[in-house]
DNA sequence: ACAACAGTTCGATTAAGATCGAAGTGTGGA
DNA sequence: TCCACACTTCGATCTTAATCGAACTGTTGT
C-alpha cells in the first residue's frame, strides 16, 4: 500500500535532532539566520547549512536573502500546528524523556506558540475570556458581542477580519499545561497588542515576560492575579 | 535550547517508512494484527515486531491481546490528527514524491480518515450540509435546529452527546482535496450510520465504496449527483 | 500430545545519513 | 582592492538503526 504523499519523508525530516531543534527555535514565528539556527541546534554551520537546504527543499521553511544573511522562517501555520501536535505526542511518552534537564520554568509560565500566547498565562487567559462570556464556550470559540466590545477597548479590532481564511479563534493544545490556550487570528492580534502596549516583553527564545505595567493591566482587565 | 519533550524522537519514530506505512494503515481506526501490519509495511514479521514494540513504547499505538493475535490501533485521535497534518505537509512538497505511482483514484474519491469520511465525497458532503444551513458556516461548524432534525431523520442523534469532550463538528483538512471535510463526533456518527444503512461499504484499506442504494440515498438526501 | 500458527528475541550484515574539516562562492565595508 | 564575514559544497569518517535468518515462547485446534 504505497501512501500517496509519503508521510515518512516529512516525518524523518523533522525526526533529526538538529533539524527538530531548528524548527522548534522557529516556532515563535521569527525569522532566524543560518548561523543562529546552527547555534540553536548545537551543530557547526556547515552541518546546519545542509539541514536547512533539506528543510527548504521540502517547503517546511521559506528562505529570504537579506544582505549576506539568509533568514529562515516556518513556511506556514500548518507546519507550526504539526510541530505543536508532535510536542503533544512527545509529552505523552512522558518518563522516557525526563532526563533533558532544567525545564525552564519561565517557559512553562508564558511563551509564544508560533504567533500567540501559550503556557500557564495563555491557558488562564483563555479561561477568563470564556468565564466572562467574551468568547463562546464552544469547541471552536466565537467572539460574542460583549467580547467584540472588550477587544475594541484593548485596541484589537476583529470585525473587519471576519472574511479571512484563518479561523478567528482556535483552541490550541498546550504541551506543558495539557489544556488549551487561545490561538487563531484573535490570539495572534491579542499578543501583538499586548506587546505594543508594553505589557509583555520577549525573553530568551520563546519566553515571554510580563512587565510591571502588564501585571497591573492583566489584573485590571482580566482579573488575573500576579504570580 | 533543550526542548522539553523531545519532538525529534517522536518524529523519527514516524519517519521510518515501514512504521509510517503501519500508522497509515491504522488511520481508519481499525485494529490490525502484527502480521497484517507487516504486510502493509512490506517487511517481514520479525522486523514488524520490532517496530511495533517501539511504537507501543512511545504510546503511539495501543496493543490488545486476543487469542494468539495481538491487535494494534492508534492510541488516540491526537495521533491521527498529527498524521493527517503530516500528510498535508507532504502534499505540499509536491513534485518530489510524484514517482510513487498509481495514486489510487478510489482513494481520492472516498476514504476513511480515522473514523469519518474523507476524500472528494467527504468534502462535497460538508459543502452540502453548509449550503443547506444544516451546519453553521463558522470555523468550527455547529449543528443548527434544521440540522438536528435532519440528522434525526437519518437516524443520527446528537443532542445527547452535547456534553462530551470531543468536538461535535470539526473541519478536517483533506490532503488529497486541499479542502475540509467533516470530522468530529458528527462526522464519525454519520459515517457509522451510512454504513449501517448499507449506503457505503469498506473497500481495500481505507477506501470507501458507494453502493447503488447509497447512490440513490445520497442523491435523495443530500442532492449529490452520482459520479 | 502434537502440529500449525502468531509473535518475540538474538545476532550479523548492511545501508543511510549526520557530522565536521577544508576549500569555494558571494556580499559588504574599509 | 582587499579583507572579513555568511554561507555553501565536497569528501572522509563514523554512528545509528533497519533488515532478515534462525531459534524460541506461547496459543489454538485436532
Amino acid at each position: 500500500m504505497k501512501d500517496g504523499p509519503s508521510i515518512a519523508t516529512v516525518a524523518a525530516l523533522i525526526g533529526d535532532p538538529a533539524r527538530a531543534n531548528m524548527l522548534a527555535a522557529l516556532m515563535d514565528g521569527r525569522a532566524l539566520t543560518a548561523s543562529e539556527l546552527a547555534e540553536a541546534a548545537g551543530v557547526t554551520i556547515q552541518t546546519a547549512s545542509g539541514h536547512l537546504a533539506k528543510l527548504d527543499a521540502a517547503r517546511l521553511l521559506t528562505a529570504e536573502r537579506q544582505g549576506r544573511n539568509r533568514y529562515f522562517r516556518l513556511s506556514g501555520t500548518d507546519v507550526a500546528f504539526v510541530l505543536e501536535g508532535l510536542m503533544g505526542l512527545a509529552q505523552r511518552t512522558g518518563a522516557v524523556q525526563v532526563r533533558t534537564g532544567p525545564r525552564d520554568p519561565a517557559l512553562r509560565m508564558a511563551r509564544v506558540c508560533y504567533d500567540h500566547l501559550a503556557g500557564e498565562l495563555g491557558v488562564t487567559l483563555l479561561d477568563r475570556l470564556l468565564l466572562r462570556g467574551l468568547l463562546t464556550d464552544t469547541p471552536e470559540p466565537d467572539v460574542t458581542a460583549d467580547g467584540a466590545a472588550f477587544f475594541i477597548g484593548l485596541g484589537v479590532h476583529i470585525d473587519s477580519q471576519r472574511k479571512r481564511r484563518r479561523p478567528l479563534c482556535r483552541r490550541c493544545l498546550d504541551w506543558s499545561e495539557r489544556r488549551s490556550h487561545l490561538g487563531g487570528l484573535v490570539g495572534a492580534r491579542l499578543l501583538t497588542r499586548m506587546m505594543e502596549q508594553g505589557w509583555l516583553r520577549r525573553g530568551e527564545g520563546r519566553v515571554i515576560l510580563v512587565t510591571p505595567d502588564g501585571r497591573r493591566a492583566l489584573a485590571d482587565r482580566f482579573g488575573l492575579v500576579a504570580d
